[in-house]
DNA sequence: TTTATTGTTAAGCATGTACTTAAGTATAAA
DNA sequence: TTTATACTTAAGTACATGCTTAACAATAAA
């Protein structure tokens, strides 16, 4: 499993931990403890949350001294945003299409 | 796990076999043989994703005879679209404001 | 009424996820 | 040079995921 892309995209934002380091880390770079301080658990377990966005691309870090430093990269972001906007997309506008069609021969009436 | 809403529609999407069930289903409804068909798993398998899709609020099915016809619910597919499109432009527009910054103090030469 | 189709349930198995605590290493501060 | 900080690795646990095959139920077709 995961070999995907999109994949690794999606199960990194299916977790509340990540999304919120995420979240925090659009607003700029951070270290791994800044990243871990707001979030219920140790520094080991966002270090294995770090490494999953890593490895969905998401993040890349690097570290100076003993500090580690993490950024955001929203290439994949953008990926995961245009496969959901496709479907949604495409989905209503048959939603649409449907509703129309019933409107016009009166259907369910 | 998987309290969250967006949660379990990031989980859900986290699956090409899903994401295919979702690529169909935009194209308007479909039997849950018509879904299995193009998959290379077994029909058992192919519930328990469709039961993902439907714990997730994304799929809707009703059975009619020996038949159940799946419908998408594009709702959940809006949500995750507007968090992933606001975290990606959040990021972009800091990283914007980033590199005018070091354009403008001559930052790295 | 036999038979085929469509779906469902159950049991089992291998792997992955999400943590924990304990014990390190490397660096910087006192 | 001792000590605190920042991270890293290892080991272990509990539960979830993604399948499989086999057996079954309900419905529709022949």
């Amino acid at each position: 499993m995961l070999n995907n892309k999109l994949d690794r995209t999606f199960a990194a934002l299916a977790n509340p931990a990540r999304r919120a380091m995420v979240e925090r880390l659009v607003a700029g770079p951070a270290t791994v403890s800044e990243l871990a301080r707001p979030l219920p658990m140790s520094v080991p377990a966002v270090m294995l949350h770090l490494k999953v966005l890593e490895e969905a691309g998401m993040v890349e870090s690097e570290k100076v001294g003993r500090v580690r430093t993490c950024r955001l990269d929203s290439a994949m972001l953008s990926q995961a945003e245009i496969w959901v906007a496709e479907q949604r997309a495409m989905g209503e506008s048959n939603l649409d299409r449907l509703v129309k069609y019933l409107d016009e021969t009166d259907g369910g009436q």
